[in-house]
RNA sequence: GGCGCGUUGGUCAAUCGGCUAAGACGCCUCCCUUUCACGGAGGAAUGACGGGUUCGACUCCCGUACGUGCUACCA
């Protein structure tokens, strides 16, 4: 068994990509590169019901933008085609007929409609929470092909009557298996009920399209969420019964991501409420017409994402936080992941996003920039962008910080904090602009230590310190109290611009 | 209710029997900066509880509590 690792990642394309989702695709990829492996997308798309357009096109543009690039998918194909299970229908019937030949499945012939009485008739006169199980107590009492006579089974099928195929689970047996994150994990088979496996519209279930696809894949390592443990009995006994227990996949079911606040799982309804991104980008919902923000929409780096959610429940063991995707894939293990669930933090997310722009050269900030700035009217030249860039890069959290730091290179602000002038002015301030400026207007060299010289030259002709002046000043370019330094702004903008600026800020006064 | 899984500061977390329990985010103080940040120096803040095992338990075992997940012809 020196097979090559093969992981796959299998959403359901129902919806948006929630955090969740992304980090299990991650631990996959990390995992797959680190060994030298392949990594499979594989669409799960059993439940017509539930399909949602564009909904898979989403997810690959989601993995795309944070460069986790399947080697194999329904969009590039590969040598276990097709990639999409609505598309491997036919793939499954023989393996559940396989099952029910060899008796470990049985043909059931209960209505949604029966089951659900059943359902209800046990809530109401049994204890509260308790509900009803198809499983060995029960499945003598329902309409199947166990409790049923040869005559009246052939009857039932002769007529076309609809039914599902479930897994007969052993009685009073012990299931063990060894998770690689949490070690030996024992479940009471007598306590696994007898799921379904193929749905009376001929589509297998979550449970019998895993095993059938991850065998005929040829998958080594299955992570998943830690949501699917109880239903890991179900798919170790439909490895066994099938007879392919020897290329049973090594599992890991990774810890949940869960709500800053409070407690359960981390949802979308979350973020809309706290205020922060769920999805890994914009989702637009066709049947409400919503649209949900994303990470990238919000201003986030891919690399700072996927940084961010690697840290989300693994640790390398070493004091860096700071990871490039080349080198988490060189440290990462499955088994430093956590075995607990994580709470998420979005203040620790954007300090990631932070980080990673820090890191950044202007040159590659340049295209995510730009962007923010179309989007306000302006139209700037590369050379003057890489130098805002630089200089404002540092004060930027968020992509859209961009703008907020740094709109008065590009367009006259509006004068926010006229009061703060206001409170201090008088005719010698009034007058020391008036001078100064007239004497800016013959600077021929026109640079922010030239600019100083003048300006603390005309301090001391008004009688002026520093202090007094400084801040005014900086309203006056700025609009408010922020930004690099100002006589770098005044460089930046020009002499035209600055001397502009300057008159029409006392002219407010 | 049953079953599974989990539990180190507010949050993410290191530790694989020697702990005076790292580090990061956030918070607070100070320095740098006559703006805002960045950066630097400090600070407050942690082993759920009870039993074992052991010379020694955050680390191992057992209970309890709490949390969380599942309990669909959904994934």
């Amino acid at each position: 068994m020196s097979n090559k690792v093969r992981v796959r990642f299998a959403p359901s394309p129902t919806g948006g990509l929630h955090l969740g989702g992304v980090r299990t695709v991650l631990y996959n990829y990390l995992f797959a590169r680190h060994h030298g492996g392949e990594f499979v997308l594989r669409v799960e798309d059993t439940d017509q019901t539930r399909f949602v357009e564009g909904a898979e096109d989403y997810i690959v543009k989601c993995l795309e933008w944070c460069g986790l690039n399947p080697d194999e998918s329904p969009q590039k194909g590969g040598p276990f085609v097709p990639y999409r299970q609505s598309e491997r229908k036919h793939l499954y019937y023989q393996y559940a007929q396989q099952l029910v030949d060899a008796g470990h499945a049985y043909y059931a012939f209960d209505t949604p409609e029966e089951l659900e009485r059943k359902r209800n008739d046990l809530a109401k006169d049994g204890n509260p929470g308790t509900n009803f199980q198809y499983d060995s107590s029960t499945r003598g009492s329902m309409r199947n092909s166990l409790s049923l006579n040869n005559q009246e089974i052939l009857e039932l099928l002769d007529k076309n009557t609809p039914y599902v195929i479930r897994i007969k689970m052993e009685h009073g047996k012990t299931i063990t298996f060894t998770d690689m994150i949490r070690g030996e994990i024992t479940f009471d088979t007598s306590l696994v009920d007898d799921k379904v496996l193929l749905k009376a519209d001929g589509m297998p279930t979550y449970h019998l399209a895993v095993v059938v696809d991850d065998y005929l894949m040829k998958i080594t390592h299955a992570f998943r969420g830690e949501e699917w443990l109880p239903s890991a009995p179900v798919h170790l006994m439909l490895w066994d019964k099938l007879g392919w227990k020897d290329s049973m996949p090594q599992w890991a079911h990774l810890p949940l991501i869960l709500k800053p606040d409070g407690h359960g799982k981390l949802s979308k309804r979350d973020g809309d409420r706290l205020g922060f991104p769920v999805f890994a980008m914009d989702w637009y919902d066709p049947k409400t017409g919503d649209t949900t923000k994303g990470f990238k929409e919000i201003g986030f780096l891919p690399e700072a994402f996927v940084n961010m959610l690697a840290m989300l429940g693994w640790n390398p063991g070493m004091e860096q936080e700071i990871f490039s995707l080349e080198e988490l894939v060189q440290h990462f293990s499955i088994e430093r992941v956590h075995k607990g669930g994580a709470k998420f933090d979005y203040e620790k997310a954007k300090w990631y996003n932070q980080q990673h722009i820090h890191q950044s050269s202007d040159e590659k900030l340049l295209p995510l920039v730009k962007p923010y700035l179309t989007e306000h009217g302006v139209n700037t030249d590369d050379a003057y962008l890489l130098k805002v860039i630089a200089l404002i890069k540092e004060r930027c959290t968020l992509l859209p910080d961009f703008w907020d730091q740094g709109h008065f290179f590009f367009k006259t602000p509006e004068i926010k904090e006229l009061d703060t002038i206001k409170g201090k002015w008088d005719d010698n301030k009034k007058n020391f602009f008036n001078t100064w400026t007239e004497g800016l207007k013959s600077l021929t060299d026109w640079n922010h230590t030239a600019i100083e010289h003048t300006f603390n030259d005309h301090l001391q002709q008004h009688n002026l310190k520093k202090g007094d002046i400084l801040l005014p000043l900086r309203i006056m370019l700025v609009g408010g109290k922020y930004g690099p330094g100002v006589f770098v702004i005044a460089e930046m903008i020009g002499k035209e611009e600055t001397v502009k600026r300057i008159g029409q800020a006392v002219g407010l006064l």
